[in-house]
DNA sequence: TTGACGTGGTGTCGGTTCGACACTAAGGTT
DNA sequence: AACCTTAGTGTCGAACCGACACCACGTCAA
């Protein structure tokens, strides 16, 4: 079967950018290419749109086959159209990020025989296509909106310390913050839930257990609230 | 000549949400659609990608041929990807937004005998296809970009003064400002450069007249600057 | 010419927020 | 019991913020 139109079109393509983090930074999710071009080079987790699904249903199909990865944070990002990004042919990317708890996605390491693996965000390979200058915008874009955006608690488990999500903050931005200021803000916030437990198994004083009330931030959204870290 | 492809493709188009201020308000180019379907309809000025061109060169295309419009400040906006948003067929809509100085740009009313027309973006007709959530979307982003991001020059004349600097912001915000505080402000950011000139023909006492310093604006804007309003 | 009108342009002050900064508490390990 | 590691907590000065009112200057009409 195949189709035929009175223009050429370019074909249409999701990659998806997937953050993670853990012990020691701020990781992207890249695959290893099978075929040419770029065989054996590490890209960008994406595929070409279907008729029948929208974008973002793309991204989700995508991440889930290539993966295994499934109910994350996902956003749009940008679309590249470049005309020789692709070697083969014109291919317009619809690019997405997507922020995911590495406690609990272990993510699924070959699927399709396909080799994945997490790269620190300040140690990656060369990749194929343009995908470092979509790599580039992701972070530029996280960096961004984690400042005005609850988007912090997308990469920690449900129940988390204070000095965790410090961390996510100081991966993200790249830059260290103090332990007081910082826990003054976030108690500003009232987004915040104090748990009655602490952490388990640790070789020193457990600290506190916290939660994000995401019933209070949909609330405050809604009217228009603000937020800063 | 027609082209024939393996799996169905989207056909890709760009359009665009132009922004202009005049004395009352911050308003929208619209076009009046000739053809079906929402023939009679406003719409956003738009169309397909060529085969040849960037999205980018598509979105600057589509403003020189359907407005006379050229060197504007265009960004990408977001991609709309919802599978019957086009009633004929898939459509995936890559979106701008731009910024022109209607001083400057008395933009051509009828172009391919298609009907132009501005419109206050709280006084918008019932628009074609999904643009009203195109414009939505435009919106929300150019109020939170207008706060760290010095555009609110580009809805102005080179030379302007402060009073109308300071509308700008109060009609993207949509809200008055203070006069002094505003002042205080745009002075901090060291961005405008005082000129030896008063604006002419006025009634009333002259104002001063000022211009933006891009120079020093793209000096900061590599260091990893602040700018607020 | 003078007075009225309309917009331009300017400073202070109290409240809030900000960042810098250091010690004790708790729990586990040896 | 001593020690090691991380948790948890408050103050103070500086910068920033928003609220607020009056005189200056130019035009126009009487």
């Amino acid at each position: 079967m195949s189709v035929t139109y009175k223009h050429p079109r370019p074909a249409l393509a999701v990659d998806c950018v997937v953050f993670g983090l853990d012990e020691e930074d701020l990781k992207v999710l890249l695959i290893r290419r099978g075929v040419e071009p770029f065989a054996g080079r590490w890209a960008l987790p994406g595929g070409f749109v279907h008729e029948d699904e929208t974008l973002d249903e793309a991204a989700r199909r995508e991440l889930r086959e290539e993966a295994g990865i499934e109910k994350v944070y996902l956003e749009q990002l940008y679309t590249f159209g470049a005309v020789d990004r692709d070697p083969r042919e014109r291919v317009v990317s619809v690019t997405y990020y997507a922020l995911v708890k590495l406690s609990e996605h272990a993510v699924r390491a070959a699927t399709d025989a396909r080799e994945a693996a997490w790269f620190a965000i300040d140690d990656l390979p060369r990749l194929a296509f343009d995908h470092e200058e979509i790599v580039d915008k992701a972070i530029a874009r996280l960096r961004g909106k984690v400042r005005y955006a609850p988007i912090g608690f997308e990469l920690l488990p449900k129940k988390f310390t204070l000095t965790q999500l410090q961390r996510v903050y100081e991966k993200v931005l790249g830059q260290e913050l103090d332990k007081r200021n910082f826990r003054k803000k976030v108690a500003a916030t009232g987004l915040l839930i104090e748990l009655d437990e602490v952490e388990q198994d640790v070789a020193h004083r457990a600290a506190r257990l916290y939660t994000f009330d995401e019933k209070t931030y949909r609330k405050l959204e809604k009217e228009g609230f603000l937020f800063e870290i």
